[in-house]
This record gives structure tokens, C-alpha cells and sequence, in this order.
DNA sequence: GTGAAAGCGCTAACAA
DNA sequence: TTGTTAGCGCTTTCAC
């Protein structure tokens, strides 16, 4: 409806007193046009407020609709947001579109999505994959779709995939907070179906595991994506006989709980957190931050697909990028 | 080139062994197919692993592309994210696409991008303006585009609008602070060339003038997107001999900055910040928030927007969402 | 240097 | 209930 009246280019020819073929060559700048034909092609269209309709071009050409899709978790997670930042940037340059959805962690929707985005023939998706499997992409794939998976990895079908060191970041920053002399660490997830999390939770266990102490159940929470319920756990974790002596926090918003149930409890510990991305040096808590970079994580899976629409074939590649480490506290003096 | 070999309707329908539109009937779930044939349709469709081509069917129908255009300042800004959260979730229920696009307060970049998507075809296009005029849009509208502006206003066209009360909301802030007996109030920006910092400013303006204060040039930071800069300017104000005794932030990224300024200089005044979204109550320093609410203006745009493209006529409607107020230190009991 | 005809993948109107 | 024909706005042969 809304874009019905518009003219085309064969107005714009009628305009110019050109044919079809020649207005054409002339708006998209070939060869083979007198100069002032061209002018004139380009003033009946600058007059006419002429538009071209790329899809209209891209279903005639065959060439590709210049758009890439990106399936996110939430967009409106600044995690994300700095994630599609390093996306568009890297898309920039090129003058592809960048067609976005989140799935908010739900399988179904993003084979939804996953459709929605196929039929309107991106040329590439960017996916940072919901739990569970996946493998429906494998048809589209063999039709040529080109497919990146990014901070974490895609279930079911072997694509070019980004993703950061979760488990030894972890570990390392566990292993920090015992060579400190902690014995007694609370861990803290939002979601146990998520791979990131998983890998984390893993990089915790490895650290307490080698250096001979046993998880105790009562100091890990897994699943704090409610705010409210990881906060009462959290001072529940506190207010024990044997509470912990650090915590490490393997989900930003987790450990902004911690901050909270913290300040509650009028008790201030070691904290480490991973991603978090909110200017950590002003928290009334500065913690241990352990960083993915979704920026560049963004940047190098939109590179990976621009190579392989450029042509690039071979085997799926895996890039594991390293995590950095900012003692905030240490950084700000205090 | 990465979908060409996919299969096309016609295809489906020789797999079937019907006709190319039984086949597109029984696709679309229209009425008037035999239920044994519209299943053998579909199972064809299936094996083939067909997927439309909604740029086809867009084309051919006239129906919209069922893609919306969303141009903000900066999609890795906290404040963009959730606007876009707000826009994606007013979406959600129609099936429309969202194509996104940043055009980091450059008025030719967002001139690019507006092309761009409407060469794209997208029904409608949400824009957060960059500065300067806009009335290259009238075309497009005149053709029929619909377009609503959030955050900011369009300067040069008369589109739909939803904006926050800015000037009053930064008003009333600073005749809290001067009621409670300040009269050397500093005042914070990024970037003057953004309506909503001349509102906010102005505003500040309208409080002190009320209060009969004069305006100290001293205290006033139009420029301070550059965080380096502007920390050392609010340094300045707070290290010279007739300092400010509270600060009101017009930009949330400025205020982080008075922060640090403050913590550096190791004095805590009373802050005002403008759109603070990063969970202000862990900030070292918890201010007085004054919030905007990005998600509730994406979602009411989206909302006009919708209408518009049901049909709905009339002159361009404005839209002054009032702002939140969040006194963070009283709330946490500081 | 320019133009006429055919066709991209699909839907619409009208038959059968 | 099904099929045929034309055509969406553009690009591509291949002529002139």
C-alpha cells in the first residue's frame, strides 16, 4: 500500500524520451550511454523522485538482496547491542542491510526467524544460537545459505563459528580468587540452557577441581535469570553458617544481584564477573571483569561471512577468541 | 550467488503434479484445494526444501514487503538498544522484519540510509534524526512511505512524533536542586547540535532564570562527547575557586564522567542525570535519575507506524511522553 | 549508442 | 476444484 504509486522506470524513460534499456544503464552508471543521455535519464528521475525497487532488481539480476540477517538472543541486552554494533560496522563498508531479531533464547522462534529471514533471501546469517538443535539449517546450507555462528556455537550443522575461551577465562579468574586463599567460591549462572554458561560453570569446576576442593551445591545457583530469586539466593548464601568468601559471576546481571544482595547484607566480597559491560570502574563494587569483546565477536563473524559470500569455500572454521581481564578495583586504586 | 539453486514454485508444483498455482494456493493455505492435493503439495514442498521468495511475492502482489526501517543515532548505545527492544516487540505480532541502521548523528549518512531502505521497499521507516534538515523525506512521503520520528523530532517534514518532555523534565530536576539550596548548579551535555541536549539545557536555563540565577559560562559543558575531555573539564569546574555544589548531567555517558571527575577529585556532589540506563543504583555515586523510558517511545512509534499502515489518515500526531523520575540515593537509603 | 523481447519467482484475474 | 494467461519492476540477452 504504502508504496504503491511510485513511479518506475519505465516513467522515467517515457520522461527522457529514452527506452527502457537505456534508462536503466544510464541510472545504474554503465557504459555505453552519450553523456547527454545520461543527463537527461538523470534528470527525469530527479524529477520524478524515481527510486529503484532493489527487490525488483535483485529478482531480475540474480544477484544477491544485499541484506544480512542476525539472530540474537535480546536485542536490547547491551551485551548484544555492542554485538550488533561490531556487526554493522564490519557490514558498513559494503552497503549491506542488516535485517535483525531476537529469539530471546527460544528454540522455536528461532527457527522462526531462521525462515522468516531465509525467504526474504539474506544473503548471509549471523545467528548467536539458542539452545537445542539446530540442524534444520542443514538444507538451507546445502541451498548455499551462508550461516555464522557467534558467541556460541550452533548445534547440528558445521558453520564458521566465533566464540571466546568461557572455560579457562573462568578458571583463570577462579584460580586468581584461590591463590588468594579462598576455599569457599559461590558460583552464579542466569540460565543453565545456555552453552555460555555452561562453559563457565565448567571453568569454575575445573579451577576448585585442581586445587582439591569440593563443590558445595549450596553456593552455586544456576538459574538467576529472575532478579528477585537470584538476589534472596544470593542472601541466603550470605546469611548461612558457612557463607562464601568470594562469588564469581558468570552472567553480568547475576552478578549486579550480587552487588545488590551484597550491599543488603552489608558485606562486601571479591567479586568476579563475566561480560560485564555497564562502565564496571563506577559500580559500588568494582569487580574482576572477565570481557568477551561482543564487539569484535560481531565484527570478525560478519568478516567470516562477507569472506565466504566473496567466495571463500573449505571447511567450517573456528575461531576461539581470547577473553580480557580488568581488575577494576586494582584499576580505579582501590 | 548463495541462493540460486534453490528450488522455485514451479518446482513444487511439478513435484506435485499440479499447476504452478494449485501449488501457490495450496502454499498460502487458501481455500478452494482439494485437501489430498494440497497435501501432496505440501509434502513436495517439503522434500524439496522450498522456501518462497517473499521479494517475489512481493513483487507480484503489491502486498508490502513486511520489513520496517529503523534508523537510530547508534545501535551499541544502551539508550538505541532498548528502543529497539520496544520497536522489535510492537512488531513482533505482525511478522514485520526489522532492518536497522545507525547513522552516528551524521545527517548525509542518515540521508544514505533512508535511500537505502526506501529502495529496499520497507513499509515504513522509524527514524531517530540525526541533525540538520530533513526535507529530502517529503518525496518518499508524498509517494506514500509512512514515517514516524522518535526521540527527536524531523526537521522539514510533518511526520508523526513521539518525543519526552526533556525541557520540563531537566526543569523540574534543577529546581529540586535549587530548592535544596543550590545556586552553583553545573551543567553537562555531549553534543549541542542533539535536540534533546538543547532542550535539557534549556530547561536548566529555565529553572535558573526562575530562581534568578545567573548563568555561570564556567559551569556549562555543551561539548563533552569526548570522555577525556570532559572529565578534565568538570576536573576544572570542580578544582577552581567557586566550584558547583551539584551537577545536572543532560547526557547519561556525561554524567559517568562527573562521576569519575568527582570520585578523582574525591568529593560527592548531588547529581541529576538525564537517561541514566545502567542500573544507576550501583553507581558509586546514585543519582537522580531522570528517565525517558526508550523502550515505551520505540514501542508507542512502532504502535503509530502500525496505524498509519492500516489506513489510518489524518495530520501528523505528536506524541510527549512525560519523563520518569527515580531518586536512586533515597531509593537504595543513601 | 540504443532498443525489443524474454524472463526472474511469484500472484491475480479469469477461465474451464 | 483446478489451470491459463498476464504482469509486478527490473535486468538481461541479442539485435539494430
Amino acid at each position: 500500500m504504502s508504496q504503491r504509486s511510485r513511479p518506475k522506470l519505465a516513467d522515467v524513460a517515457e520522461r527522457a524520451g529514452v527506452s527502457l534499456k537505456t534508462a536503466s544503464r544510464a541510472l545504474n552508471g554503465e557504459y555505453g550511454v552519450a553523456p547527454a543521455t545520461a543527463e537527461k535519464v538523470l534528470a527525469a528521475a530527479r524529477e520524478l523522485g524515481f527510486r529503484p525497487n532493489l527487490l525488483a532488481r535483485s529478482l531480475a539480476s540474480g544477484r544477491p538482496s544485499a541484506a544480512i540477517g542476525l539472530i540474537i538472543a535480546n536485542v536490547a541486552d547491551p551485551f548484544f547491542a555492542e554485538l550488533i554494533g561490531g556487526v554493522e560496522r564490519a557490514l558498513g563498508a559494503r552497503d549491506l542491510q542488516l535485517v535483525i531479531a531476537s529469539h530471546h533464547d527460544d528454540p522455536e522462534r528461532q527457527q522462526k526467524l531462521v525462515r522468516a529471514l531465509v525467504e526474504r533471501r539474506v544473503d548471509a546469517l549471523l545467528v548467536t544460537p539458542a539452545p537445542g538443535d539446530a540442524s534444520y539449517l542443514r538444507d538451507d546450507i546445502d541451498h548455499g545459505l551462508v550461516v555464522v555462528s557467534l558467541d556460541r556455537p550452533l548445534v547440528g550443522v558445521e558453520v564458521d563459528t566465533v566464540i571466546v575461551e568461557n572455560r579457562t577465562g573462568s578458571a583463570n579468574a577462579v584460580r586468581e580468587l584461590i591463590a588468594s586463599g579462598h576455599r569457599r567460591i559461590a558460583a552464579l549462572a542466569n540460565d543453565p540452557r545456555l552453552w555460555t554458561m555452561q562453559e563457565r560453570i565448567a571453568g569454575y569446576r575445573l579451577a576448585l577441581g585442581e586445587a582439591g576442593i569440593a563443590e558445595d551445591p549450596a553456593l552455586v545457583l544456576l538459574d538467576g535469570a529472575d532478579s528477585q530469586v537470584s538476589r534472596r539466593r544470593i542472601a541466603e548464601m550470605l546469611a548461612s553458617s558457612d557463607p562464601p568468601t568470594a562469588i564469581f559471576a558468570a552472567h553480568n546481571a547475576t552478578g549486579r544481584d550480587a552487588i545488590r544482595a551484597m550491599r543488603a547484607a552489608a558485606r562486601e566480597l571479591p567479586l568476579v564477573v563475566f561480560d560485564e559491560e555497564s562502565d564496571p570502574d563506577l559500580l559500588v563494587t568494582p569487580p574482576l571483569v572477565i570481557q568477551s569483546d561482543p564487539t569484535r565477536l560481531g565484527r570478525v563473524a560478519a568478516e567470516m561471512a562477507l569472506e565466504r559470500l566473496d567466495g571463500l569455500s573449505g571447511p567450517a572454521r573456528l575461531v576461539v577468541h581470547q577473553v580480557g581481564r580488568h581488575d577494576v578495583a586494582r584499576e580505579i586504586g582501590r
